[in-house]
DNA sequence: TTATAAACTTTGATCAATCAAAATAAAAAT
DNA sequence: ATTTTTATTTTGATTGATCAAAGTTTATAA
């Protein structure tokens, strides 16, 4: 039974684990991601070491075992879930369901879960795109091509959205920046940082390189 | 944003207040009911009052203030509108669900429960049978017969049972003792302790006067 | 009416999670 | 090859919730 504080850590050092390549997570990452300070986040680590969810080692970062990576994907599972539940079965607005799932994962217990799924009908992917781990904790890997990796011309499809933020989900929505739209991009001006697309065929828009990043897509 | 801890007691000691008719609830009965040693819930107690939760008299008791009072009536309803959600959209036993509801009742929020209770069609009770406070805190007071107020040749019907307990909600189950069923009371022997009863017209039932006890009806 | 029991409060300690600020090590710049 | 900067670790302290055990009231019984 660990702890909400030992689940947030697993999860979170599992995404930047991800996110950075599967090697080790650096202690100032997983300070910033947890949201405390440095000592905070190596005295957690420490004592998370000590009961075996991951290897830390001094300056240089943590890496999770198997059983930390397996809790990690757990509450993944857990979280997604919920978020999935949240917009399809509530009626929640996409943008407010980040902190209410983050609550919700550490409450919700396994059976409960089980039947939840079950209820939604097992779904694969979650509101914003990303894919729901199964209960066995395998999770088919994302694509990492973002709208900036595409060349004029290309056809593409919004695999997912990765901000969680409440401002960019609104925006995201109002622009029709959904998972499943199809993108066509139509100009590329590096000097300018702009590109510029049209979604559905129909809605034309010009999105910064940093936003453009946050888009993930599938040819 | 009160702490799980200071939720749990604040509706703990409302539904003691409400079983005991509105007067102060002794030390012993909080301590009780929150699985904690006397001297905990004493320091607790304390600083719920210096919180104004509460009012606390050394020795006497605790009687909830009207915010106190409010924030347990919510504690309740978010407790009782979780159990009807279990039991009627994800279909899990009502053996099973006072626990799930326990953890979730924390997690989830305000604009959630809201939703919540709008897609299960504002519900007025629980599974048990239990009231659902609504929103402003107000809950329709519940009978208070119980079976062993019947007298022989009495038709009553089951408003709610009074125990959480997985093995008397199986037993309950089992033998149709749910809200809703109508009970004739068939004989009462108080040498022997035995109540006898048949539910729906079909089924006869024997029961001890403590579990008869358990049994809210109404005629 | 004293002795005993029951209910309650105090005291001193622990545990998990946290922070601020000082100390240290490694990396980058000069 | 030093110095400076940045990243990380240590140290000492705090907060909320808890317990065991000792002390104090109040109620009950003898």
């Amino acid at each position: 039974m660990p702890s909400s504080t030992v689940e947030n850590y697993l999860k979170q050092i599992l995404i930047e684990s991800i996110q950075a390549g599967s090697s080790e997570v650096a202690m100032g990452k997983v300070a910033e991601c947890l949201q405390v300070t440095p000592g905070t986040a190596t005295t957690m680590v420490k004592s998370l070491e000590k009961k075996g969810w991951l290897n830390y080692r001094p300056r240089r970062g943590v890496k999770l075992t198997t059983s930390g990576k397996k809790m990690g994907m757990n509450m993944l599972r857990r979280h997604r879930l919920l978020e999935t539940f949240l917009v399809e079965t509530l009626g929640l607005d996409w943008a407010e369901i980040h902190e209410e799932a983050e609550e919700l994962e550490h409450a919700i217990s396994e059976k409960v879960l089980e039947k939840l799924d079950e209820f939604l009908g097992r779904p694969t992917h979650d509101p914003h795109g990303d894919p729901i781990p199964t209960k066995r904790g395998s999770m088919p890997n994302a694509s990492d091509r973002t709208l900036i990796d595409c060349e004029v011309g290309d056809f593409v499809r919004i695999e997912s959205v990765q901000d969680q933020g409440k401002e960019f989900l609104q925006f995201a929505r109002k622009k029709k920046l959904i998972p499943g739209k199809r993108i066509e991009v139509v100009q590329f001006d590096p000097i300018a940082d702009s590109l510029e697309f049209k979604i559905d065929g129909k809605y034309s828009l010009t999105l910064g390189s940093k936003t453009a990043a946050k888009i993930i897509i599938r040819p």
